[in-house]
DNA sequence: CTATTTGATAACCCATAGTTATTAATCAAT
DNA sequence: ATTGATTAATAACTATGGGTTATCAAATAG
């Protein structure tokens, strides 16, 4: 039978491998079960290969099909991005890109990036998700994604990486707290206060450097709240229910009952970085490519 | 009309895209040409995207067209080496893995790297194919090749490059070449023969080296013949047509009328690099990697 | 031992890929 | 202009095969 392999096969085929069921695979499908018992059968012919083992009460996947998934995963979220791009670039844009961003990039590089962009390529069309360091290297690696702006000191194989904004850090403070910048000298003057940090597993690498600062001034610090959000952390910090140390530029853009004091003398700087993978097929990075 | 892209689409759209043609495309496919006109402006349909302009005389691609056929033909490429891989898994088979190489690295690198993956992994299955520099590049990069042996200064944007082979130079005669060991000290000893050297466009690395280890000892060698096969070249040399300068490691493996004689101080070394892509999907190359 | 769950089989139906026949437009050559 | 050749689109038809319902057979649970 001289079939052909289809689009349809393969999703067919992705259903019953994430449902390992043919029934529940099939409502999914809003096809009949013996429709995809067939077609499933059909696929295993044409390619030669058992996909599945039935054990007529549990369903589970060979080690071929394993593989199968896994690359078929892959090219079906390349085929939805390619027929995006074809309809943006019908549409007389010049394609999309996608960025995922910690929230403190927000204040300085990605502004600065887009408007740069904008001047030259007006048609091209941004997609921005923040989100934590480690969903970006994800979602860097999966090709569901074209930028990352994080803070890591390393990143995976495959994926490149370049610094693109230094920062220091700063102190901050409820506004009506006594330390101002002309009594602040030294980070312990804080010691004995409670600390609001970003969790560590929002940015591990954050959290170690806060956590060295303190130590590099001989003492640690007791941490009370954490939170992936500046805002949720400065708004605690407003209510008096601690301090924070945060990179100075996030200063900028909010208007917040909080201030800011650079903490002055220490080693640690917070570097911002974007990450990539060498060879994204998203035509659009390499044009906007010189703008970083 | 809620209808489905299919491969059957995409295969069609690639016969079209080439052929620039309907009728001709249709011929190929086996196919009518009406079949094959409503199968396109369905898929045109579907993605909601123009992607011929029909002229009534002539066909051609749009701008989105373009970029669709492009990445049909990586998607495509994708697809025929998942299935063929998956059916390599499914025979108990690790897979297999492309590789490209020059002629010189059969002779050290490749024979050792064959034999112990087979030790450790039996079943991975290697399609070795001897090719130029450049198409080695072109491979890599076109995911048809998962390794390449080249000997090259550097190589575009997305290849990763490493060495694993540095050889001396050696000077090929006649078996009754006047030169031996004993006498032979420098290699303007031979400043008045023909040269027989391998084409520039098979590698343009090996050339520039030669032309510089003559340069470096004063005289321009007179290149009588250019051979992309090593066993060309000594073929020549054998019949007194002229001498060569080649890898060192060539001398083995071959059972010809030519003596080697290794070129004495100079600076000029024949590396052998490996390239491959960083995201490479073949999921055979961890595991042959820690053998590089 | 009965009830239930689940995938495979069998027989049927109809949507649609592909067919043939024809038309309409474009161009080249007289 | 007229004719002829090329080429894609349209129209009408055909039949393959994807999807359906009904049923079976094996495997577990209670």
């Amino acid at each position: 039978m001289g079939y052909q392999i289809e689009l349809r096969h393969f999703t067919y085929f992705l259903a019953v491998a994430e449902e390992l069921h043919f029934r529940k695979a099939a409502d999914r499908l809003f096809i009949s079960q013996p429709g995809l018992s067939r077609q499933i059968k059909q696929m295993e012919e044409i390619i030669g290969v058992t996909l599945f083992i039935r054990n007529k009460r549990k369903v589970s996947l060979t080690v071929a099909g394993e593989y199968l998934k896994k690359e078929l995963d892959y090219i079906f979220n390349h085929i939805d991005f390619t027929i995006k791009q074809t309809r943006l670039i019908d549409k007389g844009s010049d394609g999309e890109i996608r960025i995922g961003f910690l929230g403190s990039a927000m204040q300085t590089i990605i502004p600065e990036l887009l408007i740069k962009v904008n001047e030259q390529y007006s048609n091209v069309q941004f997609s921005l998700e923040e989100m934590s360091n480690h969903l970006q290297v994800e979602g860097i690696e999966k090709d569901q994604l074209d930028l990352g702006f994080v803070r890591l000191a390393r990143v995976p194989k495959g994926i490149q990486m370049k610094t693109v904004h230094v920062d220091t850090f700063s102190l901050v403070l409820p506004k009506n707290h006594y330390l101002e910048e002309k009594n602040f000298k030294n980070i312990a003057q804080v010691s004995d206060q409670h600390f609001i940090l970003f969790s560590s597993d929002y940015s591990s690498l954050y959290y170690d450097k806060i956590m060295s600062i303190c130590e590099d001034k001989g003492f640690t610090p007791k941490v009370s709240h954490k939170s992936v959000h500046a805002q949720t952390i400065f708004k605690l910090v407003e209510s008096g229910l601690g301090v924070a140390i945060v990179p100075t530029s996030l200063q900028y853009g909010f208007d917040l009952g909080v201030k800011f004091l650079e903490i002055p003398k220490i080693s640690q700087k917070a570097t911002l970085s974007v990450i990539w993978k060498q060879d994204n097929r998203n035509p659009v990075l390499e044009k906007i490519w010189r703008f970083l």
